[in-house]
DNA sequence: GTCTATACTGAGATAGAC
DNA sequence: GTCTATCTCAGTATAGAC
């Protein structure tokens, strides 16, 4: 057996510890016994600790930085684009063997020795609220602050994400569909 | 100059370092710091560490947890009793000097050591559930999974909460409004 | 009620055998 | 690639002077 194995379950099982205790509550030891090894063997497959939160990180964020910036830029009207990103979004991460909500509403993210990634998260949400503003400027969604927006985009996303980690998925695609429904529901103005 | 004080700023002081860093990652040191004491001066104001972060809890979900349940057993329609109740939990809210989304959002709940008080919450959200319900039975909100529901409200409560924190209010009780109304949005059916 | 000094514990990480 | 043993350091909390 490769060592690929222990390495994914290692992520699987911190991703849950993380987001059940958080990322510093968590101890190395917690995540080794879940994986059914010892402590030192975590540092064979991971440099250190940070590095394991980082990987589980960029998993969720590194494609979704670049979709949602083509979404803000491509025609169309944004609750489409909103909605169609959202779509994708939410369908991958439900995918995901990891608990991905741990990250957003993870302690990590917001400590100095994770800058690098906070500056990655907030250009992501940047572009959230770009795509947004859009939103609003054409009609589309209801008058309200872009950065309010943002927030409440990403902790209904959470909220979806947390959900569908209780209740155990079996068509993610069709969650994923109707989360993103809910989503826009906050925004979008009636048409009447 | 009484004690009152420094007790205080550390409540304030303390919620703003466990929302920016979680609890477990926030150190005693770090909390007075920020209030311009040593460290184990924290240490005459509260027994320990954890008795700082129940006192936060206790300021906000206590009154919280009997006007939830009241506006469960109240008669009329579920969305005003769930909107009346938002409007009064986010002014009081906004109305602190702590930063109180450091509860909702923070990890200390999710530990074996706080599980009293994480208990206390299940059972506030086992009344906003029943609530979303009747609202659910009565057609006035969509059909969703209550406890879908019940991640949503209080995501978008956290989010708003988030976003006040952020902007300075100057009218408590309109962004209240505002943020009640929003957070219906997600739910109420369209009434044509 | 705040301080300095310090005890004690638990965490991340390394060394080196198997 | 996993283990046992252990280093080192940071964090909570206490003791006792002022």
């Amino acid at each position: 057996m490769e060592t690929v194995d222990t390495r994914q379950e290692i992520l699987i099982q911190a991703s849950r510890l993380f987001k059940k205790l958080g990322y510093r509550a968590t101890t190395t030891r917690e995540i080794a016994k879940a994986v059914n090894i010892k402590q030192p063997s975590l540092f064979h497959h991971f440099p250190n600790k940070k590095a394991i939160v980082e990987e589980i990180f960029s998993l969720s964020l590194n494609e979704a930085a670049v979709r949602i910036e083509e979404a803000c830029r491509r025609d169309g009207p944004a609750s489409e684009r909103l909605h169609q990103y959202l779509v994708w979004d939410l369908s991958t991460l439900h995918r995901m063997p990891m608990a991905m909500s741990a990250i957003y509403t993870g302690d990590a993210l917001k400590s100095e020795e994770f800058a690098e990634l906070a500056a990655k998260l907030k250009a992501f949400y940047h572009s959230l609220e770009d795509l947004i503003s859009q939103g609003i400027d054409s009609g589309e969604f209801v008058e309200i602050d872009p950065m309010l927006g943002r927030l409440i985009v990403a902790s209904m996303t959470i909220a979806h994400l947390e959900y569908a980690e209780e209740v155990t998925v079996t068509d993610p695609d069709r969650i994923a569909r109707e989360g993103a429904d809910l989503i826009l529901r906050a925004f979008r103005r009636e048409q009447n």
